[in-house]
RNA sequence: GGAGAGGUGGCCGAGCGGCUGAAGGCAACGGUUUGCUAAACCGUCGUACGGGUAAAAACCCGUACCCCGGGUUCGAAUCCCGGCCUCUCCGCCA
């Protein structure tokens, strides 16, 4: 959520901001809104002030003074009631209107449509050049006995897979070693619930827009999450934090679940796209600061791109346009990593920073040593996410023959395995 | 699932329908003392919104807020109803 105050000053940055995103919301009727509901809570308050003013004197006065002022509170009391009405009227339209305003792009995101007109910033690792007819991560999946799409088909639908032998233990070993990776950053470790309120939904920015892309558990009210991002980030929703508790940053390995509506008919094939899948997920809770928020940008995305040479598969970052842009980020790095079956680069991580968006949504802030209260700041990337990752991961290292060579960084939790090959 | 208890400020915790924005404690902040730290003592110390003076810091006035929403009342943290949440005990289960 952005502030109303700064709409107030100056609208037009939030209708450029707006537009240059690709949200559709009036920021002129919001702001009709707002100053009329303003007028009628003054009306209001000066209204109460009065009648607050009777009442303390009712005990004071005489019989018949004393019902004069009653009367007098009776009728003040029907305007109040009037004044009331319209409140409970407009208020839901503002807070609603005011849950759509997207938070402006940072002037250093590039303008444009979709994800076409991202910019590539830089580049890193070298493309595998095969001298043999390499095959696609379902193919060496199949032949190794690693992946089992039909059978996840089978029993859970489409965009549903079963990971098997060294193909499960591969998927375990990127994740562990991304998380290990972290914590030794200094990262806190987390486990956490994946049925989230919809309070946390709307805090984080998802709600409202992605309820059609969210499993809900209607009987309990409860989403299933798409990302630990949400429990992490709402981690301390509505709380006060002290200064000295900033930067939190949080770590947590947890499943995912999309519907991927309105995705049908797109990345069908394959590991790509898929309902369920194993994220590791990277917090910051930082200070109300636009250069320190900035910092942690850089630092969530030097993980990311650490993790990735780690595994030395070749990748890029991009500058990801207005128009790629979701509600509440003012900026987002996207990784692409390098995957010969889609001829070209996959998105894999996805770095964001909000500044105050998701804090002012669900109440997070801290006092600063001057003993002021601030809305946090809040960004995530992922560290890793699989079996997203195993599509570069066995592609890129499959050898001639048709095994599959374990990257150095994963030996370790492969029980220091060289190669997959088949049984 | 059955029975009960409870939701008050950053935290703990009192609270008679008007004198309570809320006792007391802790924490925090400022100060005195002290070679330094600690202790002790003194003082300050909720949030949001609106209005006023102001460049700003700040200050003043008003309103709201003691889980949420309704109600009773001239007046509600306090009484009534509904909801949400938490905890305890029993049962069931991992």
């Amino acid at each position: 959520m952005v502030d109303i105050k700064q709409i107030r000053e100056n609208p037009q940055l939030f209708k450029d901001g707006a537009r240059a995103k690709k949200f559709d919301v009036n920021i002129d009727d919001l702001l009709a809104i707002d100053s009329t509901l303003l007028n009628v809570k003054k009306k209001l308050q000066d209204l109460t002030t009065e009648k607050n003013r009777l009442g303390k004197e009712i005990p004071r006065l005489a019989e018949t003074e004393k019902q004069k002022a009653l009367k007098i509170l009776g009728e003040l009391k029907t305007l109040e009631a009037e004044l009331n009405d319209k409140i409970k009227e407009l208020q839901p339209q503002f807070d609603a209107l005011m849950l759509e305003v997207p938070q402006p792009p940072s002037p250093e995101v590039p303008f444009g449509e979709d994800d076409t007109q991202n910019v590539e910033l830089r580049r890193w690792g070298a493309i595998r050049q095969f001298d043999f007819e390499y095959k696609d991560h379902i193919q060496l999946g199949t032949a190794l006995n690693l992946i089992d799409v039909e059978r996840g088909v089978k029993l859970a639908g489409t965009r549903n897979y079963f990971l098997k032998g060294d193909g499960a233990l591969l998927h375990r070993a990127v994740l562990q070693f991304a998380l290990d990776f972290m914590i030794q950053k200094g990262y806190t470790p987390m486990v956490v619930p994946l049925l989230m309120r919809d309070e946390a939904m709307r805090g984080t920015g998802y709600y409202p827009g992605a309820e059609e892309q969210t499993y809900r558990m209607e009987r309990d009210e409860l989403n299933l999450v798409g990302t630990a991002e949400v429990p992490l980030t709402a981690y301390h929703s509505g709380e006060l934090l002290t200064e000295e508790m900033l930067p939190a940053k949080f770590v947590a390995m947890s499943s995912c679940f999309r519907r991927e509506a309105g995705a049908a008919g797109k990345d069908t094939y394959g590991l790509y796209r898929i309902h369920q899948f194993d994220k590791v997920e990277q917090v910051i809770i930082g200070e109300n600061d636009e250069a320190k928020s900035i910092a942690y940008h850089q630092e969530i995305l030097a993980n990311s791109e650490a993790v990735m040479q780690a595994l030395n598969l070749p990748y890029r970052v991009v500058n990801v346009c207005t128009g790629d842009l979701g509600r509440g980020q003012v900026q987002k790095f996207d990784v692409e990593t390098w995957m010969p079956s889609r001829k070209g680069f996959g998105e894999t991580h996805s770095a964001s920073r909000f500044y105050e968006f998701q804090a002012r949504r669900m109440n997070l802030r801290y006092k600063t040593a001057g003993r002021q209260n601030l809305f946090c700041h809040t960004l995530n990337n992922t560290v890793i996410a699989s079996p997203r990752v195993l599509i570069p991961i066995l592609e890129l290292y499959q050898n001639a023959d048709g095994s599959v060579t374990i990257p150095q960084a994963l030996r370790p939790y492969m029980n220091n395995r060289e190669k997959i090959e088949a049984q």
